[in-house]
DNA sequence: AAAATAAATTGCATTTTGCAAGTAATTTTA
DNA sequence: TAAAATTACTTGCAAAATGCAATTTATTTT
């Protein structure tokens, strides 16, 4: 947890737990990039370095918005996925590339224009229900067994 | 701005114009507190330290999310006040407060929990709306003359 | 004119971030 | 089945960001 929190106001609260550069890009590597691997996260295009990466899934799963497992047929690699209160975590994400579209362009003229942020400004809501659909799907399938 | 971008990604590029302890809490402190001067953030409850304020002050008014002005008969007290660009995070710190409000109390059991919250609950869109409205009536009184 | 106020800046300590290299436990390949 | 590769780390050290306390400058008030 965050060693302590600022106050009890409820902004200032969340963001002693997500107000940082890397823990949102991770849940977006997740959520969106369907990432859940170390590797997945290292070899991400943020590239991130490896002890940060370590720090902050750790972190993560202190805050329960994460868990860390392992496919039965796997003792080495770590599954890294995403709990409901991940998820819940979505439509927050969704807010930030809506922020980005609409107010970083003349700063960034590069960020990306294709047809996932068409459809994402034609029904936030939409979009993001389907991402946390197929995330949900995806954990089944992780899990079946 | 940020001295560059991580990538291309609008998800990433929110966070690297967003992602710190500071930078939300102060957008927050505006539109929700009604705060606007150097003085009114310095002895807001997150006691915020006069150096970082400086700094994410400066910031903020270089990727135009706020604005540093003056009143007319007063040339020592700066208004900071959010442009267009800062009113647009309203649904962004919605989110993160409706995130608290669902997610965080486990970890925080005396986050707010007052009338304003209910309202929030109630119905998201129209907190937002009204979060904005209150703000631009202000911005209009300080602007009329 | 003296005191108080607003908005900083400066110096220094602590914490966080980041790179590069190394390590331990598997898993794959020859 | 021994050697090589892979995954998930940790460690050491440098750089940057954060934070506290004190000082400074320009107003404004008394």
């Amino acid at each position: 947890m965050p060693q302590n929190f600022r106050c009890n106001c409820p902004f200032t609260s969340a963001l002693d737990v997500l107000g940082d550069k890397w823990i949102l890009v991770i849940v977006k590597q997740m959520l969106v990039e369907g990432k859940e691997t170390f590797k997945d996260f290292v070899e991400s295009e943020e590239s991130i370095a490896t002890n940060i990466l370590s720090t902050k899934l750790k972190f993560l799963e202190e805050v329960g918005i994460i868990i860390k497992t392992k496919r039965p047929d796997n003792k080495k690699t770590n599954l890294y996925l995403l709990t409901d209160k991940g998820l819940a975590l979505t439509p927050l994400l969704v807010e930030l590339a809506t922020w980005s579209d609409g107010n970083l362009r003349g700063l960034h003229p590069t960020i990306v224009n294709g047809e996932l942020m068409e459809s994402l400004r034609r029904d936030k809501a939409a979009f993001a229900s389907e991402l946390e659909r197929k995330y949900r799907e995806k954990l089944a399938t992780t899990f079946k067994d």
